[in-house]
RNA sequence: CGGGGCGUGGCGCAGUUUGGUAGCGCGCACGGUUCGGGACCGUGAGGUCGGAGGUUCAAAUCCUCUCGCCCCGACCA
């Protein structure tokens, strides 16, 4: 393609709104343009990159035999009422009326619409297993657009799903997403880690996230040098063990004036956080829970929703506590509160511990020497969030922790969506059984971002080859005629081999030439100028930022070699 | 939803405290000189200052309401 015939606008300053920097170069570079709060418009050179990424996409998922559909974006909201979801999804669901007042609703994901085809087509065992897939337009109403593309309420996604007779059947449908995802996101040039993971809303068991690490991601990821590496949702770490005085001890009111925190405590009594028992109040579906960890520990609140089986529950108010406990936070513990209608859970740290100090329900007083199963009984879970250096459970190695994109997840989804609508198949001994399914998700827009916070440098963007918009970029610099036939002849060639190729045919000088093609970040640059003269050209490689000069008739070669290095 | 910030030509901003009828840089158009790292000179176009209402002789500026966008938090398949 010819620049002079591009719709390219590219941008000297950085627009206000951008913070992160995929945010900015991609609206510096002229990719894309914002419409509202996490709506963007994608220009031709994004449209290029976008369809490369599908493409390897595409190539990845008839890999592994799955099928491409191209369902609704536009759904009735039966189907969500079916599986509980038009309710679940509450007000992250875009939601709409047709004309006659029907309900709608635009899709945020498509299990629904998907096991609506399965229940009404797959009949028998012998139609499975089935993979099927789509690349489509995904809306979700977030509370909190940002990022430029990291959080949107548009965005398109790879969504598959698959459906086995049992859960062998799934495993292997999974496994084979998981590799598929592998190749993917290899093929894309990203670097990543695999990591475990909730199922959130999704439902289901085994999930594993395709997470990129960048500062401008919201996740946190928490790995080790062993491979162990866990969403901080769902991740576990070791303990460093603690021996208390093992000393057969009553508790013992003290009188701790003005001293709340755990830090204070700490100060106060002259001992260390980590014999100390934090008490949390919940409410969970509306029912109070003391919530016990180490003095020194976090609350992750993920790990409480799966011990209580709900993700009903927040902190509860001051007054609610003061009617509960007769006492302000501060000064709360388990002691004397069996029977008083509050669940008590503890962290498993704090369990066959001894003489350790918590509140007294009363203000500005502590208890000493309390000791788990006898001064108190409580339901133990892990409920620990991990901190980094914590060892690792695996091999005991210090853990790191790091912000990361999710670009990809796989789920077993289980038989969330074939129990609730009813898909089933007989089975060779002809009796009825609920399919199996995992569902798998890769957002297109996300990639094309997270590679340009992975790669860029001050001057702009540096795409991985297989996702660039454009191969190579031929910076036509010299106005005589055989300098433009010496491009023209190198851009025919090019196009022929299939190589995706710019010329930069503008009237524009040199410097506003080199400043955008380093800024849209094209992998290989031959500029045709003033060196022509003793017939060279130069080869410019974005991610080396090499130049090299050629023989102008040497100048395919060495830009195909170029292209492999 | 809570907290904070910002809306002034296409982009980046000043002007708002102290009301007096809108300015700078970039970009854009035209002419000329330039031409290897975002050129220079000259001329010019382009803004009901997010919107509505109010105060005032007079509002970008003060007051009320409202809309949009960004950031932090809450939330997040």
């Amino acid at each position: 393609m010819r620049w002079s015939q591009l719709f390219i606008p590219t941008l000297r300053e950085v627009p206000a709104e951008a913070e992160v920097v995929s945010h900015q170069l991609l609206l510096r570079a002229g990719f894309i343009r914002q419409l509202g709060a996490g709506i963007y418009s994608y220009l031709p050179l994004a449209r290029r990159t976008l369809q490369k990424i599908e493409r390897i996409i595409r190539e990845e998922m008839e890999r592994i035999g799955a099928q491409e559909f191209y369902l609704p974006a536009l759904h009735p909201a039966e189907l969500w009422q079916e599986t509980g979801r038009w309710t679940e999804m509450g007000d992250n669901m875009f939601r709409l009326k047709d004309r006659t007042g029907r309900e709608l609703c635009l899709g945020m994901t498509h299990e629904e619409v998907f096991t609506s085809i399965a229940r009404n087509e797959l009949r028998s065992y012998r139609d499975l297993p089935q993979l099927w897939y789509q690349i489509q337009v995904k809306f979700r109403d977030e509370p909190r657009p940002k990022a430029g593309l990291l959080r949107v309420r548009q965005f398109t996604m790879k969504d598959s799903y698959s459906f086995d007779l049992d859960a062998n059947g799934l495993e292997k449908s999974y496994r084979l997403h998981e590799q598929a995802y592998r190749r993917i996101f290899d093929r894309c040039g990203l670097e990543y880690t695999v990591v475990q993971a909730e199922s959130g809303a999704m439902g289901g068991s085994e999930s594993e996230e395709f997470m990129v690490r960048t500062d401008a991601g919201e996740d946190m990821v928490v790995s080790c040098a062993c491979g162990y590496a866990a969403n901080l949702e769902r991740a576990v770490s070791c303990l460093v063990p603690i021996t208390d005085d093992p000393a057969e001890r009553s508790p013992e009111l003290v009188h701790t004036p003005q001293q709340k925190t755990i830090q204070e405590v700490s100060e106060f009594l002259k001992v260390p956080k980590s014999r100390q028992i934090k008490s949390l109040v919940y409410v969970v579906e509306s029912k109070p829970a003391l919530i016990l960890m180490r003095g020194d520990h976090q609350l992750n609140e993920s790990k409480l929703s799966r011990a209580m089986e709900t993700d009903q529950f927040r902190p509860a108010t001051p007054d609610e506590i003061r009617d509960l406990f007769g006492a302000d936070p501060g000064s709360l513990g388990p002691v004397g509160m069996q029977g008083k209608g509050v669940a008590i859970i503890a962290d498993l740290s704090l369990q066959n511990r001894r003489n350790l100090i918590c509140g007294a329900n009363r203000d500005h007083y502590h208890l000493l020497n309390v000791t788990a199963g006898i001064d108190f009984t409580a339901a133990f879970y892990d409920l620990r969030r991990v901190e980094a250096a914590d060892p690792c459970s695996c091999c005991g190695r210090p853990l790191d922790i790091f912000k990361a994109l999710e670009v990809g997840h796989i789920f077993k989804l289980g038989y969330k969506y074939s129990r609730s609508m009813k898909a089933t198949v007989l089975d060779p001994e002809g009796k009825e059984v609920p399919i199996i399914m995992g569902s798998y998700g890769i957002g297109l827009e996300r990639i094309m971002a997270a590679a340009v916070e992975l790669y860029h440098d001050e001057a702009g963007i540096v795409w991985p080859r297989s996702i660039a918009p454009f191969q190579v970029l031929i910076t036509l610099l010299g106005t005589q005629e055989n300098q433009k036939q010496l491009a023209k002849r190198i851009y025919d060639a090019l196009n022929q081999m299939g190589i995706d190729c710019l010329l930069d045919d503008r009237d524009e000088r040199p410097g506003v030439k080199f400043k955008d093609a380093e800024l849209i970040g094209v992998p290989v640059r031959v500029t045709i100028g003033k060196k022509f003269e003793q017939g060279k050209v130069e080869i410019f490689c974005r991610s080396q930022r090499e130049l090299r000069e050629v023989d102008a008739d040497e100048a395919l070669l060495e830009i195909i070699r170029a292209l492999g290095d």
